[in-house]
DNA sequence: ATCAATTAGTTTCATATGTAACTAATTTTG
DNA sequence: CAAAATTAGTTACATATGAAACTAATTGAT
């Protein structure tokens, strides 16, 4: 007989349901907490981490489609926690900014986020954690081995 | 300063792009080669596994949600791949089987879906192919330590 | 310099999705 | 055993989502 697939063994299967299980125990965080949905938390973290970010510089470094970006950053505008300012250089580009408020709630939410990421990790050893790091590096290269920013 | 969040480096956030990559991998094989969505393909690989299944017993293995599984299964009918008998002992559930297309098409699929994931883990040694299973089911435990079906 | 092609970002539209409400069958409680 | 509570599954509704069309600005080609 041909080899079976087992559903609960296959790979691909438990990591999705492992990612969407972090994912959303992350997201009730973000939405309770700040009233954040998950899309609009890596508009921010982009932002956060790169302040003047377009919204097409998002895009490239979340993995998200260029509409959910426009999306998000109009519902953090909305928020009050971003602003927009057309890029003086390239008149299609607006500049993104955490405002003082939005530098407040990203001040919160980035310790919760690491302390969500320890919590995780703290059952697993320092070596295993470099191990999974490796591993989720190669797989990454294999599945997507153009892209070059995660 | 406090410690900074690079969200290319935030595990949780590696984890649900490598995972959503994957799956979109996988899901664009099942579409283009049967014409069958990532949800209708998990009720198949449920049923193909475990024929005379109920919807409940495909939610509780999927961790898909009930009304998922519903339409999944009424399209997986309508295409002519399942089959849905009232069950003798209650009244309220149906079995589950797969026709003999359905089950030529599961046939298929499964060779596919093992090559899918034979190639994803041809790049990694033996060794931390083990080590990567030994990790998921570590962190899977973290995140939901009451489910013991995966 | 002008026209074509590309890029940034938004809007539209059709579909997908989850929550809640619902029906029907079963089990539990008293 | 009758009423209440639970469970299986579907339907309805409101929202989320992505593909494609669109506008506006920039770049490239001639």
């Amino acid at each position: 007989m041909a080899k079976p697939l087992i559903l609960g063994n296959f790979l691909p299967y438990r990591l999705s349901v492992l990612s969407n299980t972090i994912s959303q125990d992350i997201a009730d965080i973000y939405d309770r907490e700040f009233g954040l949905d998950i899309r609009q938390w890596r508009v921010m973290a982009v932002v956060g981490e790169t302040p003047g970010a377009s919204a097409s510089e998002v895009t490239a470094r979340t993995a998200m489609d260029k509409v959910a970006v426009s999306r998000a950053v109009a519902g953090l505008i909305e928020l009050g926690y971003l602003t927009r300012e057309p890029s003086a250089a390239d008149g299609r580009r607006s500049e993104l900014r955490l405002t003082k408020v939005g530098q407040g709630i990203y001040d919160q939410i980035v310790p919760l986020a690491l302390q969500y990421e320890r919590d995780l990790l703290a059952r697993l050893d320092a070596g295993d954690v470099k191990q999974l790091e490796a591993l989720m590096t190669r797989l990454a290269d294999v599945v997507s081995p153009d892209h070059e920013l995660w």
